[in-house]
DNA sequence: AATACGGGGAG
DNA sequence: CTCCCAGTATT
């Protein structure tokens, strides 16, 4: 491939089929890095108004390091990997902490930032501060994968690796950030998943996997494994106009968040399952009815199906300090997992008392 | 190298 | 249903 030839051509497109997006308005090295984080294994679609409101509320680094970790979490409901949401004001500490406020102007230095890894420092450093560092997303893979015929697993870390290569030389230094952005807009709008729209692809006459008419079968792909099952019977425990919610541990899936509480269980015993997890928490027998729904929620590597009894209370002391009785007011300030705000947004009274 | 970690949109 | 997305951290 004639590499300067494929940038101009690549270069020249992008200046006339670049997405209008919110974060690429102004250059502001702490708006891209937001963007960045909430893109990851995220569709811009999907980012756009959790990104609008995000920077409403936290207009910079030193208001996002400033904020309780529950309201950042809030903010982040529904967008999921949220541990994404806790590295990125780990990280707006440390800056405010060791760079003074100020996102460091390196790749190399945000990488010991948490939550920036190899693709998203080098995606800040070149869009933000102009800097020539390749940055290899899904849509980069993919890219070169035809572009070069590589008929090797993309999810595997040595193509990943052989990619950044090329990238990396293919990079031009004075224009890296476009570069960057312009090889994921072409994944994103012609370059795409399935049925990549060849006939209107700009660099077209660069790729090899449309000079062999292999573009449908690239990028090769190993099989992903089958999601585990599991089941469980949860409770929406009321007490007057409150509901018993739980937070869920700060480590592993959906850390930190709250739920309604819930036992794993066989289909067969959810009922009593979910009674005995009543009387754990009143401490004194509760009649559960139901269930009220079944819930399924999938997530990448595991199903849940969710049996939703119902029970009640007068009393609003709990054996267990780890559950709480939050009215409508209380629920809108926490930060639910969607199945559970599924359960509350059919169940409860005032939902879980939020905007939605 | 393999796995955990969310959720939703497209086909 | 399956696939896969502007990935990272941990094991």
């Amino acid at each position: 491939m004639d590499g300067r030839q494929f940038v101009q051509d690549l270069l020249a497109w992008y200046g006339q089929a670049a997405r209008s997006l919110p974060w690429r308005a102004s250059p502001d090295p702490y708006r891209v890095l937001v963007s960045e984080i909430m893109l990851q294994q995220t569709r811009v679609d999907t980012v756009i108004p959790y990104f609008q409101r995000f920077m409403e509320r936290f207009p910079s680094i030193g208001e996002l390091a400033r904020a309780p970790e529950q309201d950042v979490l809030k903010l982040w409901e529904g967008l999921g990997y949220y541990s994404r949401a806790r590295n990125l004001q780990a990280a707006a500490r440390e800056v405010e902490a060791a760079y003074g406020g100020v996102l460091p102007d390196s790749a190399g230095e945000m990488k010991k930032l948490p939550g920036i890894g190899e693709y998203t420092a080098g995606a800040v450093a070149s869009i933000a501060y102009g800097r020539a560092e390749p940055a290899v997303d899904g849509n980069v893979l993919r890219v070169f994968a035809r572009l070069y015929a590589i008929a090797q697993d993309i999810k595997a870390p040595a193509t990943k690796r052989a990619v950044t290569q090329i990238a990396a030389q293919l990079l031009p230094d004075a224009r890296a950030g476009a570069f960057n952005q312009a090889l994921m807009d072409l994944g994103a709008l012609v370059c795409t998943p399935k049925s990549p729209r060849c006939g209107e692809c700009p660099v077209q006459a660069h790729c090899a996997a449309r000079a062999a008419g292999v573009q449908a079968q690239l990028p090769m792909r190993s099989a992903s494994r089958t999601a585990r099952e599991e089941h469980y019977g949860a409770l929406l425990l009321q007490c007057g106009d409150a509901v018993c919610v739980s937070q869920r541990p700060g480590r592993g899936l959906l850390a930190g968040l709250w739920q309604l509480p819930q036992t794993a269980t066989e289909e067969a015993t959810a009922r009593q399952a979910t009674a005995e997890l009543a009387r754990s928490i009143t401490g004194r027998d509760v009649a559960v009815s139901g269930p009220l729904g079944r819930y399924t929620h999938a997530f990448s590597h595991l199903h849940w199906t969710i049996d939703l009894f119902a029970a009640y209370s007068d009393s609003d002391v709990c054996a267990d300090g780890s559950f709480h009785y939050a009215d409508a007011g209380q629920r809108a300030a926490l930060p639910f997992g969607r199945v559970f705000l599924r359960m509350l947004a059919d169940h409860a009274r005032g939902g879980r008392g939020g905007h939605d």
